[in-house]
DNA sequence: TTCAGACATAGAAAAGTTTCGATGTCTAGC
DNA sequence: GCTAGACATCGAAACTTTTCTATGTCTGAA
């Protein structure tokens, strides 16, 4: 029989992320355009904004999957399938403690891309 | 026979749109996402970044189809439905003036996605 | 070691997106 | 009025995405 998931301490995550191609000062290049658009789609969805928005609100700024399916009414399969495209996107990180997986926000990735949208010339 | 695009004056756009739901802060609606996700739906595709990178930094802030259409390297019909994306979702203007369709963005509609993405707890 | 449960992966059906060629519409010049 | 040209719309083909059910893997308790 397996518990409900204890709250345990997260590790702080390193900062990364590439970043700040200025959007309207100057035509981006393809590569350019095909990087800010891979993150984009993973935020262009509506269940992966709620997860977003559940997750960086949720006490301890994770949360683990069994937390998420329910409110969004879809299957498990699903919701993982959307928190894979959030972690691939970089803006999700996936932490395993014992039989949980505790996603949480990378804020820097938000925070960069807010930047190059609103960068102006 | 038509000549080539005449610069005329653009008439300044009034600002606008709706905004600024902290995404962050609390879990938002169902309805709410579907709204944010349109919005990034039409911003997350590499051809209609390059196309609002292009717009932005052209002289004027503006430009016609047929000054997109080349550099980018499909048929103007697909140009124009991409533009008619950026348009549907608010990003861009679109403004007949005789022959041409000139489009342009729409400054403030990403700046309301930034400040949506970039708003903390 | 065995079992229950949390999560991931696989494969398939349905729906949506991107792109094209063909064609329609409208403006401006002749 | 007629024609050329800029742009929009239509319909179809190819591809991608979303979701499900079924099943696999791994952890912790007994």
């Amino acid at each position: 029989m397996i518990t409900s998931p204890a709250r345990q301490a997260r590790p702080l995550l390193p900062l990364d992320e590439a970043c700040c191609t200025p959007l309207l000062r100057e035509p981006i290049t393809a590569s350019q355009a095909a990087d800010l658009a891979g993150l984009l789609k993973a935020l262009a969805d509506p269940i992966r904004l709620r997860l977003v928005s559940m997750v960086a609100a949720h006490e301890g700024g994770e949360a683990c999957v069994c937390e998420l399916t329910e409110p969004l009414g879809l299957t498990q399969p699903t919701i993982s399938h959307h928190l894979k495209i959030l972690v691939s996107a970089g803006i999700f990180t996936r932490d395993k403690r014992g039989v949980w997986a505790y996603y949480a926000l990378v804020p820097s990735a938000l925070q960069a891309l807010a930047a190059v949208l609103s960068a102006d010339r």
